[in-house]
DNA sequence: AATGAATGAGCCTTCATTCAT
DNA sequence: TATGAATGAAGGCTCATTCAT
């Protein structure tokens, strides 16, 4: 029942035209957000028929799944992590590849200005992410998917400076400094414009050094 | 035209029924969300019509605004702050009423606490106020009405320490600290479901005090 | 089933209650139309409740009934027409008590005169009036009650000129001039704001006269 | 925002459908008013879905507008007067194309005939009309739009007579005329049901030609 | 008598999705 | 493959009327 075929766009004016469609769709989403972003809007905004789209996703909630990955593979590529297993990009470089030549500050300040730099890329798009996956397990599931990486990333990292971490728990640790930077970019960002943006690195870097590498009582 | 007469319940059983309808408000807006939960829905569930409904809220925006209000309510009095300029709340006492007895870290790891009690009354409701925040700028504002004063609050106790802080930039500290207590906590309730409450509270606590007391090169 | 039963006033705080309930009624339905004037609001307006609004009136329309039944009364009085049977009115004199002292001319001149005159009377009203009229033969005939007094009246006082009238079709003569000036008055007070009025009152006496007493081959 | 799109039906089977829709609109408008009647019972009635009629109208009065359009272009057609600027009407000839072989007394008799022959084309519906453009400016203006080619039309033809009208204030008069025929006609077809048609048309025709081509005192 | 809280049928409109061409 | 006309469930909201107090 209902097992609608969905094409996988093999010629090269398939793929764009694809492509159109999620072009017009992040837009539009990101103006007005997903619910109020009719799919016939966003095929018109394409210039492709209502039918075409649906040969593509199986429903609106499958092309936002498909522009959540797309989303995240952007964003993530800088940090030498890409949801897809590809193939070509075996030699692209990320800036966590040889920590060695970094001082702590200078990683921790790094990938702050990493996560910055990730939110500078459909901002608004971003924003309605983070709506939908506040607004039920569905939407965040499908967001978490892809944040996992990132974690595992950044623990990756952490551990690198083992030895002179002043932290017991670890795990907890790191949980709450990708938290904290994270919201802390998002709402500078998406609420504030990204005006004081400079103040926020500086002070979140001096914040998560002074956590992990000075001892406390 | 169009200035539709909103009642105030005054009798017994009217007050019942708005609270029926408010209860079953953020019952359904909780479970699937605020555009999902539909007012005959919501009605229905309060076993009420449609139409009492609608003579006590302008519409369903209204409803949203006074479940925020009354959640806040709740939320900031422990804090000793309440959005309703009461007379008998005069002589509630909020944990940060005489500070002097506690130390800097006591103080913190209080803050904390409390943040924490609040998302935990009415967490899934919570959840949805923050989404739709995210969701539109008017939503946020609705919130932001309330969330005001918990940074005045909180700006008011941090210059309590004002001699002791190893901070230059005030402003830009309460505000990161501020953004990632709730990040955190929000997480934390929302998304753990508070099972590491108690080590989040510790490393927070941490994060904190050394950030604002600990001197960096 | 359903014979509810409807209250006659007696009292004078009562009958000043209904008066008020009509007065809110006309000015709300004359500034937003029988349809866009609520009940609710109607009573509202007059600082009555709508439970005795239903104590006098069966419903809605009841009430319009009425209102119609007050507009004819008062506008055809100076015709020394009107609807109740009352008693208090024997010695009322209209225009047309004694047209032997007038000239053709000047007894036309003043009917039209007289029609316009009732036309200044709540006009909005009647304009409203004249738009239910039209739309269902059930607010017809509410209208046309009270107006078939006017068709009876214009025809005796034309038949005391019918020796000089040089009309052969009497009874289409005197349909047509009715409808006639009622059309020009109405268009002119209703939708002409009445700025012509007394170019149209010289035109439509010349038409008249030249039609009834006029000879044509 | 909320600029829908609107689908003109190019294909015979959507055009039907369109029609199917305006016949629907037209039975029911006349027979319940336009407020009574709904856009889902309309549908209903026509035989298609309500999501059809909102992707050929933008709501109600759109419909509406176009039916006056429809009406008026059949009415005002066999005077050679219609709205739309066509391209195969040109050899379209109306009654009054050459007047110079008709007596005065012809040509206002041909004009009330002409008149009356426009009322009977979808009677009920025109009343409903009247009955809008009575109620609100609004409506009226949709009507007005139309009704003034009629006015501009009677002008000319009356200034053809130019030399031998006995008449001081032209504007006055046409105007007069106009709103006594529409009216008289309007009557006798919605109210009396065209009974008394004949005697209307040569009592109507009498009236007009001595006020216009005999001189009075 | 009077009140006004409560009712609920019904209105207009949107939009994800289907399917005949 | 591609199209886009067509669908209709569902949503927000109004208002004449009832009835318990």
């Amino acid at each position: 029942m209902g097992d609608k075929e969905i094409r996988v766009p093999k010629q090269k004016r398939s793929i764009e035209k694809k492509q159109r469609i999620k072009d017009a769709a992040i837009k539009l989403m990101s103006e007005k957000g997903y619910h109020s972003a009719s799919s016939n809007e966003i095929t018109k905004e394409a210039g492709v028929s209502i039918g075409t789209f649906y040969s593509y996703y199986k429903d609106k909630k499958d092309l936002y799944k498909e522009l959540v990955a797309d989303i995240y593979n952007v964003v993530l590529t800088p940090m030498n992590l890409s949801t897809e297993s590809g193939s070509e990009k075996d030699n692209v470089t990320g800036p966590f590849d040889s920590l060695d030549n970094l001082s702590i500050e200078e990683t921790v300040y790094l990938y702050i200005e990493t996560v910055f730099k990730g939110h500078e890329y459909e901002t608004a798009f971003q924003r309605e992410i983070a709506s939908l996956s506040e607004q039920s397990d569905e939407f965040r599931e499908i967001e978490m998917v892809h944040k996992k990486e990132l974690t595992e990333m950044f623990t990756s990292v952490l551990s690198a400076y083992k030895d002179e971490l002043k932290i017991k728990d670890l795990k907890t640790a790191s949980y709450l400094i990708l938290t904290t930077v994270e919201a802390a970019v998002h709402d500078t960002m998406f609420h504030n414009g990204g005006k004081n943006k400079k103040a926020v690195i500086r002070e979140l870097t001096a914040m998560i050094v002074k956590y992990l590498f000075i001892p406390y009582p």
